[in-house]
DNA sequence: AGCTATTCATAAGC
DNA sequence: TGCTTATGAATAGCT
């Protein structure tokens, strides 16, 4: 149809090309309006011209969206939905397990107890009471350490003013002054670490032993 | 075109719609195919009859996944991926949550606490403390709750003798048997409730008001 | 599903 | 791009 019959193949010319894309399109567009039309069916059209450029066509009273969506239902559903599924349903597992433990922290806490029954309650006792003597321990590890590195300077301390003495040098203006400084800041930051509660008390050194 | 000019509006006669659409059909793939191939355009196709048949035309060399995952770039991805990226948000999200609250289960039940600080300790101390307190109050109303039934029990039971006696009416045979047949399951239903340690003991009917 | 008269789409040119 | 026009293609109505 035309001034003559054209073979179907490439267009070289790139202008002939683009004015034939363009006049084609349009038809193709009319004829798409005109089966819906007509026929009352459902088209979805896209067109890509080489330069990239998009055109769509769709049907009426519907969008591009709603067409790819049926064709999603038939083909693309095994590409897309998956995806999809897969993250809804780890949303929704994620979610349960969230809700769990939820619940459990709750419980553990001491809220919402009054529907359980009297053996969920011996055995949220039982991981309480095991919680803490865990933590329990731990926090009595705290002095013990610390009182260690007390003993240890203290020790060194003791064994420098052996030395010292061996050897008649006086402490009182250097090494000793030296020597309060360094027991002054390792008290200092014994104490910004420790609560008052678990301090070392000089008038009781074991105290923190039997806590 | 045709024997004769048609007006585009739907066409009422069913068979006529679908010849016209079958033929209409072909038509538009032939157009698709031949400005596929003239223009090297790229051309996705989709087209539902009424009766809800589907037909595609893709141009070859890609499919028609792909043309709509071009579309997808241009348009669709607006409304797809942002459902995606919710989803994926909500999975990171809730996760998150969910790690938080395994520490904080874990941290209770006095597991990986080796690097909490004192006073991350002392907290948690005090939660477990707050909830065991809570658990154990709760746990008391059982016994307490059934010592009530059991009291009311032994009371109308007294009640009725009472009543008996005024009337010199013997109980020996059937109103005490029935009475001892009542408390006898309540007692059964009480024992399987309770744990033993919590059981009232005749002999020291006050016990466990003092656990 | 074929046939064919007729209308429509469009290639070429401006 | 838009218009024109000669010409080939698409198709409506019929079988």
């Amino acid at each position: 149809m035309g001034r003559g019959k054209i073979e179907i193949k490439r267009i070289e010319n790139s202008n002939n090309r683009q004015v034939t894309f363009s006049k084609r399109r349009t038809g193709i567009l009319k004829k798409a309006t005109e089966i819906t039309v007509l026929c009352d069916a459902h088209v979805s059209l896209v067109i890509f011209s080489t330069s990239g450029i998009m055109h769509e066509y769709c049907s009426p009273s519907t969008t591009v969206i709603d067409i790819l969506d049926r064709y999603h239902k038939q083909s693309i559903k095994k590409l897309w939905d998956p995806k999809h599924e897969n993250l809804s349903n780890e949303v929704d597992r994620v979610k349960k397990e969230n809700d769990n433990m939820q619940i459990e922290l709750r419980h553990l806490k001491g809220e919402d107890v009054t529907s359980l029954s009297i053996k969920e309650l011996m055995a949220l006792e039982e991981t309480l009471e095991n919680g803490l003597t865990s933590i329990r321990d731990k926090k009595m590890e705290f002095p013990k350490r610390l009182k260690k590195r007390v003993d240890k300077l203290a020790d060194e301390n003791r064994q420098l003013n052996c030395i010292a003495n061996q050897y008649g040098i006086d402490m009182d203006d250097n090494v000793r002054g030296m020597d309060t400084g360094y027991r002054q800041r390792a008290v200092r930051d014994y104490n910004s670490q420790v609560p008052f509660a678990f301090r070392v008390q000089p008038i009781q050194p074991n105290l923190q032993e039997r806590i």
